[in-house]
DNA sequence: GAGCACTGC
């Protein structure tokens, strides 16, 4: 029975239409705001109205689906797991029983390589869509082309009310329904004059917001760590020399934060409380009780650069799509307000979304998932936007040098092997040698270590630490095997947390890499029986040179810095290796990145290119 | 002598 919150929600009434659009279209497009309740009733509406169909709903976070699930199954009163359940990495929380299953992207197309025809599913909703990460947008391509051959399959496809138009054409649906959420208004003021820092101009903004306007906590949108940090030092700065009653709170929100000081940014003040916040507050999290936002207008963004073969992490202007959603942050309780750093016309100006992700990556990862799902030509897959044909061939092309593709671009067994890994190729291909090498658990500490990021944490300005805590592990001039090193002594030790104080290293991190290897290890079971063991750091690192073939870097004494191999490239050795401030001859490295300067993190010195 | 936004298998 449908109790009666559910009835309340603003997509009830869209009930019976959606349930006909289903019945009559194979592909249907469902557009609403955050809080509509599409993405909770729609999966049950449809087992309502047919119980025996089989609905996957997938999100592009793991958080989201696990949520999701638990609630639906709350509101059906059923056990999480039985009717209604999740499956994530590390955790399926699914059954025989299961007929909703919400899952994340990723692991959606996990299972078209186990079955291409996906037949497990009768029903098939992408929501988010409007996100456009790289793996629903593949989804979507994935999905075009199996309705053509799975007539009986349904897909549908959950957004924003953005960019419909694109998603309509590309899917050839005119099955389009649009929910109006009940939100509340935001009032949004621009500033007048164009700003010279938006550090500065933050400061001021909150302040003035503090001290003019009635209660209410306030959100604030800044790009990293750096500005977070500063605005944060100059507002407790201000407020004690204003010796104001009025006090204001200052919380901090990112990424790199341990997740305990992370939750500090949700709990409840007795003052005001105002959160500097990465976009991790843009989508990812919500923060109750927040009435005021203020947005400094931009935002970090990863690309590649495909000429120079190198990432870059930049700062760039947010797109109008962002700052609405970031605006909106303001309005989920009650009324809200507001405060854009920048101009009008500066506004109007933006793009109107972001360049979706598919187009600023590097895809080698992609390019072989799409061949294990066994799309003959990747170059003219019917994707909804089309990547550079240039870079789609360079990584096939790397791929045959893997062997992971034979010469016509056909999946060898070890391609195969290396698919069914969580790993980059280059990753992949190493671990799968490295057994053969029997040198298994040195490349799955160092392999399961370097996949999780913020592995140390330190307080501004007491970094210099970080040299002397590395040197303790250090191993032969690498910084895979010094992290590999880390993580062993970590295994070993009975106190992990206070081995973790002692040499500021995030605990949690290395829980993740725990579970990071022991999935690593369960996936190489399949793969080959293997498992003698003996410690050769020569044999690894020969194995990685090999594996790295497209990430080798000699020195250049007249340019002071490294000349990358494929490109001639000049970069510098990240100050987080081991290897900074020495000058190696020649290095292997997992990433080039620009950031202030280009680097090469997480290096290793070899004996010849 | 600098420090990387976010997400996923």
């Amino acid at each position: 029975m449908l109790n009666e919150f559910r009835m309340q929600l603003p997509i009830f009434q869209f009930r019976d239409k959606i349930i006909k659009s289903i019945r009559e279209n194979q592909v249907i497009i469902i557009a609403g705001e955050t809080g509509c309740g599409k993405t909770t009733q729609i999966p049950q509406y449809i087992y309502e109205n047919d119980s025996n169909l089989r609905i996957a709903v997938t999100q592009p976070r793991r958080v989201a689906a696990m949520t999701l699930a638990e609630r639906c199954s709350l509101e059906k009163q059923t056990k999480l797991g039985q009717l209604i359940g999740y499956n994530v990495r590390f955790d399926d929380c699914t059954s025989k029983d299961t007929q909703i299953t919400f899952l994340t992207d990723g692991m959606l197309i996990r299972e078209f390589i186990v079955d291409q025809q996906l037949k497990r599913y009768d029903i098939i909703i992408i929501d988010e869509a409007h996100e456009r990460t790289v793996q629903s947008d593949l989804l979507l391509g994935l999905l075009k082309n199996l309705c053509r051959k799975r007539k009986q399959l349904k897909v549908i496809l959950m957004s924003a009310t953005m960019q419909i138009e694109k998603f309509a054409n590309y899917l050839e649906t005119e099955a389009i329904h649009i929910i109006e959420a009940r939100t509340h208004t935001v009032d949004v003021y621009n500033v007048p004059i164009r700003q010279q820092d938006y550090v500065e101009s933050m400061v001021n903004t909150i302040l003035q917001l503090h001290f003019t306007q009635p209660e209410g906590d306030i959100l604030a949108f800044l790009t990293g760590q750096e500005d977070i940090e500063d605005v944060r030092e100059i507002l407790l700065e201000r407020m004690k020399i204003s010796n104001q009653e009025k006090q204001l709170e200052v919380k901090m929100l990112y990424s790199a934060l341990p997740p305990e000081v992370q939750m500090e940014a949700f709990q409840k003040c007795v003052h005001r409380k105002v959160v500097l916040a990465t976009n991790i507050a843009e989508t990812s999290i919500t923060i109750d009780g927040i009435v005021y936002v203020v947005d400094c207008g931009y935002v970090k963004i990863r690309s590649f650069q495909i000429g120079k073969a190198i990432d870059t992490l930049l700062l760039a202007p947010v797109s109008k799509a962002q700052a609405e959603q970031r605006a909106g942050r303001a309005g989920r309780q009650r009324q809200g307000q507001c405060y854009r750093l920048y101009t009008q016309q500066t506004y109007e100006r933006l793009a109107k979304y972001m360049l979706p992700e598919i187009l600023r990556v590097n895809l080698l990862s992609v390019i072989l998932q799409m061949k294990a799902i066994g799309i003959q030509n990747v170059l003219t897959f019917d994707l909804i936007d089309r990547p550079d044909m240039e870079l789609m061939l360079a990584n096939l092309n790397q791929l045959v040098k893997m062997k992971a593709l034979d010469s016509e671009f056909n999946l060898t067994q070890h391609g195969k092997n290396m698919s069914s890994l969580p790993l980059e190729p280059q990753f992949s291909h190493f671990l799968i040698k490295a057994y053969e090498c029997g040198i298994y658990d040195l490349a799955l500490n160092s392999i399961s270590i370097l996949q999780v990021e913020n592995l140390f944490y330190f307080q501004r300005g007491s970094k210099e630490n970080l040299q002397k805590i590395l040197s303790k592990f250090k191993i032969s001039n690498s910084d895979h095997l010094t992290k590999a090193n880390i993580l062993r002594k970590y295994e070993e030790t009975q106190n992990k947390k206070s081995f973790c104080k002692e040499n500021s290293l995030n605990h949690k991190t290395l829980q993740k890499a725990i579970s990071v290897k022991q999935q690593l290890k369960d996936y190489m079971k399949r793969i080959t029986q293997k498992e003698f063991e003996k410690e050769d750091y020569d044999k690894f690192k020969q194995v990685l040179s090999e594996s790295l073939m497209f990430k080798h870097a000699f020195y250049s004494p007249q340019d002071q810095a490294y000349k990358l191999k494929q490109t001639n490239q000049l970069a510098y050795i990240h100050p987080e290796s081991v290897l900074f401030n020495q000058k190696p001859k020649y290095v292997i490295y997992n990433e080039v990145i620009l950031t202030k300067k280009v680097y090469l993190r997480d290096v290793t010195e070899i004996d010849e290119l």
